[in-house]
DNA sequence: TCTTGTGATGAGACCGGTCTCAAATCGATT
DNA sequence: AATCGATTTGAGACCGGTCTCATCACAAGA
């Protein structure tokens, strides 16, 4: 007939009364510190499992300052774009012990400010923020905890930073739409702009969203194509509307040749609404997409894409924030890791005529 | 020139000092309890802006014993399953001003328990859990503080429970191949059985796993199918043996001529393993799988899929829990979610004559 | 035998909040 | 003017740990 699973939580001055010691003493075997002779450690561990004691993670981090935990900022973890981020991230930080709150910001700035606050408030030891909004960082400047940015760099802001070579990534890729001959190529993407674009893409202060834009456009712009920034398609979300307008484009006399897609969501939705306008991939319509999501290697025709090591993603954006965590403070670093381009079936030569329904 | 984003922390006693207020008074308008005059409430909010006072949860949470989160633990986030699960949780807690601590299992038993100790550690408010394997829940039934189970009930522990209608849509989903013909049906789950099942489908304590099996054999025996229990397998992970085994399965004789896929991962490496052995959906082999995830409807052909409620599933879980958190002591409810079953063009008749490549 | 040093232990302050309880203030009533 | 009740305020304990510092015991060295 064993009590030990009391109702309510068992403190070290409870061991330490049923062991017979102080609770200075109790707690230093409890919380493995200081020096305790062998006697005195067996008797309190004993107590303590007797007692079924459980430290209580709060009170320790109250005193020590640290709580042991990091905060994770991410758009939208439904993405699996994000979520296999977060998987690198919370393998890291299990590895050493640390547990990984999260956050959605549904790429919303005010949403972000607020989850920055309530984690912050909860004394998170730091942060890895995908920072929805450049435009809007005094928020990012004031966090005092270490700070790791994942995938999204910001120039103004001088911390920990992992992101892929993502201009390198466009540019290849819109060169392997313009060498099959294209030359009518969109970019769309999901990313709202703050301000207006007027081809003035260096003003784009997310980096992930003007990289890639410089990119395309340079390739563009080595095929000699004129005015592409015509075609760069800002703020395809899930949403019914941004579905439509894709349609819209899709249906125009001078529709693409050829669209290459920011992210796997974009994608299949592009994807969907490429097969609702009756149109043949690569026939009429090439398709080139950011993430190698598990759907575009079982379509038909497989897609074309542009694989970012999206794990790794995470996982160096976490060992870089647990290292500071840890003391390091040499400077901070900008990891930028490579990708590679996947070529699958998404990817012909355009028709000469332009041909709408097939 | 301001200087209120000082280095350290802004507590109370700074601010009550500001103010020129006992270290009470301050902590009642800053903590917004108790009363307060007009003028002193002023003044502190004033002190408090001044010196950029920010409240330490954590020594909130000492006190109060409410920590204002919650812990969820589930399988894989990677898998879209649970990250829409997750998301589905957190919007949810978001709304409540609770937020979320992330674990992932790996629906291991042992890391879950560990999980659950950090998390209690961290004196979580309340737990939603995926319980990774049923037949070892001791650990689960030693969590004091309230506790939801997503998705897999467990009969012997009574506690608020969300899952989908398993084994009635396993049944008509089943049916559906029976009556398309198909008297050899494999059921591939990703499950890993603990013990060994030599028929007795009651004996498996997952819920989850032992009504969508109760389900198919149902629909089985209905159909004068005998033993359809060889035909069930287990452990179907993303590991390169299982694809080993599935393609082992597929190149066999007597392989089945349609299969039901526990989750959209499985289903995944199945369309993948059935396509490298050659055959083809649905004229070689007809496929089904729980899940509607977004790849389902865009292969060539479309799946046909069990298309579970996830996102309520985990919204569900998250009300339950902080209802109850919220004081809420009414017995503990299961929920049941319906499912409805999308058909796409996945299923067909069998071929009657076993047929190797294509 | 009398230092002196070393390791083990205990007492109690502290972290930053909440909250109880008593004292102080105030207006109104008699 | 004195009393009473209600409201506002302050002093200090408390949550459950960590950690500093003083004390204590014991053994080696002089």
């Amino acid at each position: 007939m064993k009590r030990p699973p009391k109702n309510s939580s068992i403190t070290v001055s409870d061991v330490a009364r049923e062991a017979k010691v102080s609770k200075a003493t109790a707690a230093r075997v409890l919380g493995g510190y200081g020096r305790v002779s062998q006697t005195v450690h067996a008797a309190v561990s004993e107590a303590a499992k007797a007692l079924g004691y459980r430290p209580n993670e709060l009170a320790r981090s109250m005193t020590t300052g640290r709580s042991g935990s990091i905060g994770v900022v991410v758009g939208d973890i439904e993405n699996p774009f994000f979520s296999l981020a977060v998987r690198g991230i919370s393998d890291v930080a299990r590895l050493s012990g640390i547990n990984v709150i999260l956050a959605n910001s549904g790429e919303e700035v005010e949403a972000e400010k607020s989850a920055i606050r309530v984690l912050l408030a909860k004394q998170v030891d730091g942060l890895i923020i995908t920072p929805a909004q450049a435009g809007d960082i005094a928020h990012l400047r004031e966090i005092s905890c270490p700070l790791a940015l994942l995938d999204r760099a910001l120039p103004e802001l001088d911390v920990d930073t992992v992101t892929v070579d993502d201009r390198n990534a466009a540019l290849r890729a819109t060169r392997m739409l313009t060498q099959a001959g294209h030359r009518r190529i969109a970019y769309v993407t999901a990313a709202v702009l703050s301000g207006d674009f007027r081809g003035a893409a260096s003003s784009i202060n997310t980096s992930t969203v003007r990289e890639r834009i410089l990119g395309f456009l340079e390739a563009c712009r080595a095929a000699g194509i004129e005015n592409a920034e015509r075609n760069i398609h800002f703020g395809s979300s899930r949403s019914e509307r941004s579905h439509g307008l894709l349609l819209q484009m899709l249906r125009s006399a001078d529709r693409p040749t050829a669209i290459l897609a920011s992210d796997s969501v974009v994608a299949l939705d592009l994807f969907k609404a490429i097969r609702e306008c009756g149109l043949g991939i690569p026939r009429d319509i090439s398709l080139v997409t950011f993430h190698d999501a598990d759907w575009t290697s079982v379509t038909t025709p497989p897609i074309t894409v542009i694989d970012q090591p999206v794990y790794a993603l995470g996982k160096s954006a976490a060992e870089l924030l647990i290292r500071r965590l840890k003391g390091d403070d040499r400077s901070p670093e900008r990891i930028v890791l490579p990708t590679t381009i996947i070529e699958r079936m998404s990817v012909g030569a355009p028709l000469n005529l332009p041909h709408h329904q097939s």
